[in-house]
DNA sequence: GGGGCTTTGTAACAATTATCACTGAACAAG
DNA sequence: CTTGTTCAGTGATAATTGTTACAAAGCCCC
């Protein structure tokens, strides 16, 4: 599918110049691609960076045995500062990019991500709020991981994707949380339950509903 | 004291452009400064942006009660992503910087931060490697505290002292070392004095001697 | 409607980390 | 040399998190 003018213009006629919009929609590749979609994983080459339209990936760190650690969400109009550096610098990803609801993107190669630096201000000023972004981003998780409880993580982790999908209910697994948290399908499990108990969330199979901890 | 260009060319001769050094003679302001001295701190505005010359920088994440963490350290010729960031979107600091040891720094004044972005190549490329080096060593402090266990996040501290000073032997407190990797000072000398039954330290008062550990 | 798979619940126990409460050693300064 | 202060050592105990092992519930599909 070819990119339509009208439609970038809705979406980033804020932020971009029209110039800009145009040479995105000439430049740039339209993807839709489901849930569960790798987008980029430790060690591939990144020659393209994604500008998502609608939808959230998950950005993940994984140690060597395969633990993982959920660094953030991209949502609507982010993009990835890990794409941004690594083709920069022509370097291999350190992530794993997956998508985690069906999402539209942009993917914008390389050589137009340098010139468009010098050509339009708004990109420049585009990639400079992506690294804030991801630095905050990377800060928060920090803060997450060193600073608190694993009930307290958990719960926030669940603040987090009611946001993403916009709703009080989703569909995840316990093992899912535990590999984002980076612990155990039981451990997730026994803190789950003690929140049912609790009355701020509701359990049932490979699906959550958030009670009062949304509200809070 | 006013900057020597001959000195700047020593430097940074391999990485900036003849231009670039000029200005950076010419705009940038010395500075010469004790150790523990605090550069920034969280919620301080952002004005400027280091260079190191010599010595250390300690960069750590502070909670609102007080504890730490331990980010990355900046050595010789490296600069601050987080200073980038916040005086390129003019905002404030999110984590506390604080010299390690005696430190020599040119700080360079936000105006020509983004001037010299597209008036210097070299420039461009020192801030975008600027930003992938710190985005690395985030992701490395993430990987401690999210797959390893304290006694290994302490050898790995203590190396990366070591490796700060350029030395095995090194002053620090218990105390120091806990704040470091937020938890408590008691913690710290239990695995401290495991390490040195192992024969892997020798402790003293305010000092530690690394034994087999910078070998392994 | 009976396997086979995935997901969840949970008890029992182990390991790790945190906290509290002291004690004594090292040092600095009068 | 005494005194006050900072730093380190350590036992006891609690809290948190991890591991093992197994049972049961939900779901798919023939």
């Amino acid at each position: 599918m070819k990119l339509d003018l009208d439609f970038l213009h809705d979406k980033f006629g804020k932020i971009f110049e029209v110039g800009l919009l145009k040479e995105l929609a000439e430049f740039g590749t339209y993807m839709d691609v489901e849930e569960g979609f790798v987008l980029m994983r430790p060690g591939g080459y990144i020659r393209t960076v994604p500008i998502l339209l609608s939808g959230s990936v998950k950005i993940v760190r994984s140690d060597s045995e395969g633990r993982e650690a959920l660094l953030y969400y991209l949502g609507e109009k982010d993009s990835c500062a890990m794409s941004l550096t690594c083709c920069l610098n022509s370097r291999q990803s350190e992530i794993t990019a997956i998508t985690d609801s069906q999402t539209q993107l942009i993917s914008v190669p390389v050589s137009k991500i340098e010139e468009w630096m010098t050509k339009y201000l708004s990109w420049k000023e585009f990639v400079f709020m992506t690294y804030q972004k991801r630095f905050d981003d990377l800060l928060a998780a920090i803060d997450q991981i060193a600073f608190f409880k694993l009930d307290e993580r958990l719960i926030s982790l669940l603040k987090k994707k009611s946001a993403q999908c916009g709703c009080t209910v989703f569909n995840v697994t316990h093992e899912e949380l535990g590999n984002e948290l980076a612990t155990s399908r039981e451990v997730i499990s026994r803190l789950l339950k003690q929140l049912e108990r609790l009355g701020r969330v509701k359990l049932s199979r490979n699906k959550i509903e958030l009670l009062d901890i949304v509200l809070k």
